[in-house]
DNA sequence: CCTCCTGCTGATTCGTGAGTCAGCGACGCC
DNA sequence: GGCGTCGCTGACTCACGAATCAGCAGGAGG
């Protein structure tokens, strides 16, 4: 059977993982599948990760990682503050539409799994404050007016995600459209500027 | 064993299945746990419940009626809109903080089982519409000015979604303190009234 | 060309948890 | 007081999926 190097192998293994993850759930993730979705045997999956456990959690940090990647690219980019949060946000918002059925599964397994859990706190933590310190260069820049950046940064933050899931998990009760203005429009009231949305 | 009426013993089921689900999360609950935890046998579970999957969505169902009970004696009281509203997003918000943990597990499995994606609907889509009524009635009663009553539930309700998770899942990021001053601030600033709390 | 190392597999073990079933005993009813 | 219903159980089956292991092959290095 084509045989590759670790590294190559364990991330064609990852990536397989994560895509599982997105589509049937930790819950309902078998090794199997990930096994079968490679043509590989599931003996293979644990030569590389010792355990099942190992194998989600290193599969949704190296997801989250990736991520990661791509809003630091966009929040080190030489925008505008206004343009690189809009950015931002439409990174963290609709995006994809997959993204977030892993991210809600992730919190739900993070109540339980310490190692997930740090992971997503990391990634949370990290995100919110990317936020606030892009408004504290608008608020320098004299582009918003906002006297607690961080506070600011968690509620529009936290606005998308629980927009996020009620699109997600209830198809249609909001339309991503709408996740997106309203989201915009409570960033526009707490950085007070234009509601309009750029581009 | 002491007998019951299939009434009391479904309901004292049903309890303890929600409590079980609160503590252990939806993957992670056994029949055998639930039937422990009230001392009977399995069998007994399966004498009152077709299935497993029956059993955790007519809990989470029952869980979801109790709390819209709550929600409806608030919403129907005489109080001023704005006392009822604080009201209604003191029992949205913190609240136990157990219950929280049952919200964000059944989101997740909602993405799999179609069966408690329409409970799981129901409550939210329901919560929000109490949520824009008192709204509602506190613009006409001239205690709010806001220009888009539905908008504004749906942004509030999904702050308090979106925090409580950080809260819950990732402890200690956002205390409930926090929680709770920062979804009425994002209220006042939709409703247009001081952002004091009231009470 | 041989030979290890190492990536990889098929077959198997093992634990666990959902669901079943034959029967038992309490209690209402005649 | 006998009897039939019905809530209830213990002991079982069964399926499934995580994890193991002995050994097989491909390819780099001598």
């Amino acid at each position: 059977m084509a045989r590759r190097t670790v590294d190559v192998r364990r991330e064609e293994i990852l990536r397989a993982t994560v895509e599982q993850l997105a589509a049937t759930g930790f819950a309902e993730t078998r090794v199997a599948d990930v096994a079968g979705a490679l043509g590989v045997s599931t003996a293979l999956v644990f030569y590389h990760f010792e355990s099942k456990d190992r194998l989600l959690s290193e599969a949704f940090s190296y997801a989250a990682e990736r991520d990661l990647e791509r809003l630091e690219r966009i929040k080190g980019s030489d925008a505008a503050p206004v343009l690189r949060l809009h950015k931002m946000l439409s990174l963290y918002g609709p995006e994809g539409g997959q993204g977030w059925t892993l991210w809600i599964e992730a919190w739900a397994a993070a109540l339980r799994l310490p190692e997930l859990q740090k992971v997503s706190r990391r990634l949370d933590v990290h995100w919110k404050d990317a936020v606030a310190d892009v408004i504290r260069e608008g608020v320098e820049a004299g582009d918003f007016r906002c006297a607690d950046p961080n506070g600011a940064a968690w509620r529009i933050t936290a606005v998308i995600d629980g927009l996020a899931i009620q699109a997600t998990v209830h198809k249609g009760v909001v339309s991503r459209a709408t996740l997106t203005r309203w989201a915009w429009q409570v960033a526009a009231q707490e950085l007070d500027i234009d509601a309009e949305l750029p581009g």
